[in-house]
DNA sequence: TATTTATTTGCAAATTTGTTGCAATTTTAT
DNA sequence: ATAAAATTGCAACAAATTTGCAAATAAATA
């Protein structure tokens, strides 16, 4: 489907010093087809054609190699390829169907992150803003909008 | 030490229908001289003085009744108290040193967070915003400022 | 392409993290 | 001080994550 990606994908891992191999591309094509989604929706969607330990693994490899990376969702997190594949954005959760709006338009937090960073001398290698609240279609069954 | 913090731990708890235990004022203690910590470690803190599930019960009360909120790291969490006690802020992390900074200059963010929710029609709960990179005396050693 | 070498996988067992039921203890209300 | 209600500790359980190692697969070489 997505021709670059996989050459990406492949790529890096040839970089790195690592072999292509059927359980990591089939990692990477579930991360491609339902982005953010936890472990055990990823180990599910993958059974019988991965075991479990495997799949923990790939995932380490991935995020060493910028492939993955470990979104918090409050206190769990989900995985969804990096910026690399999808660009930098920022994630909107809802509180009560668990949907993950992305958000692109972050110009003023990248300004706010490079004044912070430089107040604090601090050196920012990355940033994630994460929004809970109530979506839409929620917000209209139980949460009418008082503001 | 903290008359106030008592109180306001105190009042909550009360006001909810709780009682005020030993081991309720020993987490809080924790939280309030350690700030940001590991499950683990607030745990490894007050071995021998309380268990393992009540330590889970009391966190689980805690954040029910706002005392206490998770600090989405990367994708551990930690545990600090909440905005209620500190007031509201976002960190900074070090990637080598774990210190976790407070950030309060979030003047701006809230401005970003108001007109994002808008434009996604979302009502916004909550927002955290998290940086990561190399602290001060992290970067003097290992991570020379480039920028 | 066949073979050798190096890497990766699956499996089983271990560890770590979080949860639950219930009797004993502590707190609150009387 | 006593009774009633709430909370704790303990032990067992369940879920999430990690590890060692032999078997299988991918990469390198001939």
């Amino acid at each position: 489907m997505n021709y670059d990606s996989y050459e990406l994908l492949e790529n890096t891992l040839r970089l790195g010093g690592y072999s292509v191999t059927k359980q990591r591309r089939l990692v990477f094509e579930l991360l491609l087809k339902h982005e953010p989604q936890a472990m055990h929706e990823l180990y599910e969607r993958s059974i019988g054609r991965l075991d479990r330990a495997s799949l923990y693994r790939i995932i380490a490899l991935f995020e060493r190699l910028g492939i993955v990376q470990k979104l918090s969702m409050g206190w769990k997190y989900k995985l969804e390829l990096s910026d690399m594949f999808t660009g930098h954005h920022h994630h909107i959760t809802c509180l009560k169907c668990g949907r993950v709006i992305p958000i692109k338009e972050d110009l003023s937090i990248e300004r706010f992150i490079t004044s912070i960073a430089q107040k604090h001398r601090v050196s920012a290698v990355k940033h994630q803003l994460e929004i809970q609240g109530y979506c839409n279609s929620c917000r209209e069954h139980d949460h009418p909008l008082t503001v």
